[in-house]
DNA sequence: CTTCATGCAAAACATTTGCAGCTGG
DNA sequence: CCAGCTGCAAATGTTTTGCATGAAG
């Protein structure tokens, strides 16, 4: 959080209230949060605050880095901004809840796909899709 | 190409040009088209055709589980025709190409995921971003 | 004070839907 | 024939944009 306030005031962004609500958001949620969630809770300390703002701030946020989009053809688009750097992500496709598991394989597989394609690679994503413990239990 | 239209008969779906036509490009085409490709295409040999037309045969062929959208969040959904299981894509920031790479090391990786997370997982998506040889050698 | 951000409404997209008329089997 | 498809246009949902007002620095 911190450290994304330092990034706007670096770059002469100004520190409004509203900015400052969805970095709070952004930095404190686990959830991995929507424009529509972020929307509301900011909602709550302001209740002027339009849905315009909100698309404002997070791209920009996305521009400088401090947050990554995780992007859903259906539309919810989902932000992390908690861990920048590209990392897999485990959705729930009961409760839409998306964690961040911690995997080691990964790096081998970037080397390998890279070998047999002769791709520079950038950057990568991966999903997984299924059921989290909470939902199984709750059948 | 064959067995979608196998699919399509046996569940009495009607066999119509249009669709015929947009079978044929999902099966032969390795470019991982868009419904806007799709669209263009179709139009050569119909120009009456309808946007519309080419999105509800997508969505109809995606149901029937024929073909695999890939989804991306700035709206450039593409959709893969010849092998709708799950399976990593290799995509150039670029030119926009899109390639299957054959990778061993992603049954590890889904086994690692379930067992730290706990999750039943039931499908996946990996995608590496980079810069394919063609685009690194006409820099 | 000056510039930039906000909030509203309208615009811009991509995708979906309703429906009259057409057509494949 | 006639159920189901097409093509049009209108509806939808999400994200973007233009601009006058308001607030940060």
């Amino acid at each position: 959080m911190q450290q994304m306030l330092e990034k706007l005031r670096e770059q002469k962004f100004r520190i409004t209230p509203q900015r400052l609500a969805v970095v709070k958001i952004l930095a404190h949620s686990k959830n991995h949060p929507s424009v529509e969630m972020i929307f509301e809770q900011v909602r709550r300390d302001f209740p002027t605050t339009s849905l315009a703002t909100i698309y404002k701030t997070v791209s920009l946020l996305k521009e400088l880095g401090e947050v990554l989009e995780l992007g859903f053809p259906e539309g919810g688009n989902r932000f992390d901004g908690n861990n920048p750097a590209p990392h897999p992500h485990m959705i729930c496709v009961r409760c839409k809840k998306i964690v961040d598991p911690p995997l080691e394989a990964l790096s081998g597989l970037t080397r390998e796909a890279s070998q047999k394609t002769g791709y520079t690679i950038l950057s990568h994503r991966l999903d997984f899709f299924g059921i989290c413990p909470e939902c199984k239990q709750n059948n």
